[in-house]
DNA sequence: CTAACATTTCGATACTTGTCAAAACATCAC
DNA sequence: GTGATGTTTTGACAAGTATCGAAATGTTAG
């Protein structure tokens, strides 16, 4: 398989849960809603809606930064996440070329 | 969770497997490079190409169906699969939204 | 009807994963 | 420094999943 497939089985995978797509989606629409630099939104303002316990979050954002689909920054005591639109692309891409 | 998004992670799901993606993109070239109507194919033929067992693709090949990425007809002793186009729109559409 | 072929179901097993509580780590405010 | 707050790691457990071999089912050919 090449490797491109792999990378995209490992987005699917990640989005192929209802607590991780959650957080995705939350992740997305944070961001978009943003004026800030970056589009980049706080992770403790996510889990606040979420009713997931913090650890588990964690897990599961640690999930989507591997997956390539979100990139984290910490920010003093807080973390910060945005999307990284060119992994979207790339997803967005594969089912163009159906 | 919305019932659309409901169907999105279930369709993530069943590509976010290695197998299960080889199997589908089986289903999706065969069917582009076929003259036959409904663009659909043989599933022993995919069976051929695919390194696993009988049974494991039966098995992957129902998950796809249930989260209605391709549909199966059966003519006489073979199995046929196409791909949904219609549930491919629906996926294509969730990342042009973004 | 029987033999052959395509596919599915069953049963078992090894493996992965989602979740939480508790503890640890990081950072700021004081 | 201490305490408060946000986040991650660890350890554990329940639940889910991928895989296979064997058996069962469906279907056609002869």
């Amino acid at each position: 398989m090449a490797d491109a497939d792999a990378k995209l089985v490992r987005m699917f995978k990640a989005l192929g849960h209802p607590n991780r797509f959650r957080l995705f989606v939350e992740i997305l629409r944070a961001g978009e809603s943003s004026f800030e630099e970056g589009h980049h939104c706080f992770l403790h303002s996510i889990m606040d809606r979420l009713d997931i316990g913090a650890p588990t979050v964690s897990h599961h954002l640690k999930e989507l930064v591997n997956a390539d689909l979100v990139s984290t920054d910490r920010e003093g005591k807080f973390v910060t996440c945005r999307v990284n639109q060119e992994a979207l692309r790339a997803v967005a891409g594969f089912f163009d070329r159906t």
